[in-house]
DNA sequence: TTCGTTCTTTAGTTTTTCTTTAGAATTGGT
DNA sequence: ACCAATTCTAAAGAAAAACTAAAGAACGAA
């Protein structure tokens, strides 16, 4: 089953009218958010998202989308957006078609794309620094000693190291981490992040995790 | 024969040794012009292909090798170049691994693509520490001691040894071993851990499987 | 059906992790 | 320099997860 998230309807159609016609079934959506809870609630095959979007962007939609699936996904823009390709695959498209598109390509890119990510696991080594973090033995090594973490440390660092770039809020960690409700003024990241510091400390002088005022925190530069 | 296309002599001399330690035979070159004549004129088993190359860049070698041959190839890239995954995947890589790399994580990506490529037959009896699991008879030995397990058991430790370093979540073993939904808080996973660990302690002092607080099961280390 | 084995559930205990608390330290604005 | 807001961290309390023995249920073979 493919996801279509493209809020013009006759695309959307189109795109859906084409997919069956070459043996997928289909599921649309016309909004990011909707597509967003969708994808999350089922396994598709494939997402095709469009970038302009109500609600909440593609680029958006991906940010939120890869923090915990990897399903493939391929980008739709229209010809005239200014899109950041490399920006894209950082966020984890798989592929992009920019408006108008040929059909024929459209079926071509597909299975391109289901080709390759059904012939290659994406990387399970995330790496920051001189820290390696194995995603299938959920190992965190510095300078290749064990680091040893709890769950959420382990949750935490994932994350932040597929971002190395991002803030993230208190509120944001908290909520993709434990999959619960922040409460506000909660103390909890705060010892999460000092016992972390506190891990890595032991292991490198080097400063991993940065506190931005007011913010959050962000992996140092 | 799998040859190793890299201008790094060190790097090189490496790998050729890493491989044959471990049973294969080996062929070098040390630019891309080189490396691509050597491709074309024998029938390798598999090819290591650094990106940065003198000559003809991994790149390059891809496009055009990629016109006639389809023997498998792994990627070897600097950790800081900007490495375009999409556009190697579609130029014909296999996988790719990222330097400085670990030694034993080449052998494993080399196996897994020969594996999928079909060049390697799966190995039917399976080893870890001193266990060793013939799937054909479905008996597991430690130091060739028979150990008597359930179906069960066995089915959980052929999961485990297929993928040594693998963090297993109980729902992932639950399902995979019984089929069923997993329900969540099941002690079920817990009593056939610790019965396999209570069997397995009878016939060695060593530690076989370790538990992720909050996360699974692996294979000790 | 009956017996013996294997799988699952129950329950009490132990271990590990998470959250809260509270006082100290730091930061940014005035 | 001062104040208020925010963050840090150690320690204690609460909660969650895991361990194991034993009992009950399900399954298969005789």
């Amino acid at each position: 089953m493919i996801l279509v998230v493209e809020d013009d309807q006759m695309i959307n159609n189109l795109l859906c009218k084409v997919l069956s016609d070459n043996g997928y079934e289909t599921d649309s959506a016309y909004d990011g958010e909707t597509g967003l809870a969708k994808a999350l609630d089922k396994d598709y095959e494939m997402i095709l998202l469009d970038l302009m979007l109500p609600k909440k962007t593609g680029e958006e939609f991906l940010a939120e989308y890869r923090k915990t699936r990897n399903t493939p996904a391929i980008v739709l823009s229209a010809k005239n957006e200014v899109v950041n390709r490399i920006e894209l695959l950082r966020l984890g498209a798989d592929d992009y078609i920019s408006k108008p598109f040929d059909v024929d390509e459209v079926i071509l890119r597909i299975e391109a794309v289901l080709r390759r990510t059904g012939a290659m696991a994406a990387p399970s080594v995330l790496e920051y620094k001189d820290m390696k973090l194995d995603k299938d033995s959920k190992r965190v090594l510095i300078n290749d000693n064990e680091m040893p973490c709890t769950v959420m440390e382990y949750k935490i660092l994932e994350l932040m190291l597929e971002n190395p770039n991002k803030v993230f809020s208190k509120r944001n960690l908290f909520e993709s981490v434990t999959g619960e409700d922040y409460l506000s003024d909660d103390n909890t990241m705060n010892v999460h992040m000092s016992n972390l510091r506190r891990k890595i400390g032991k292991l490198t002088e080097d400063s991993y995790i940065d506190t931005v005022y007011g913010m959050g925190y962000r992996l140092s530069k």
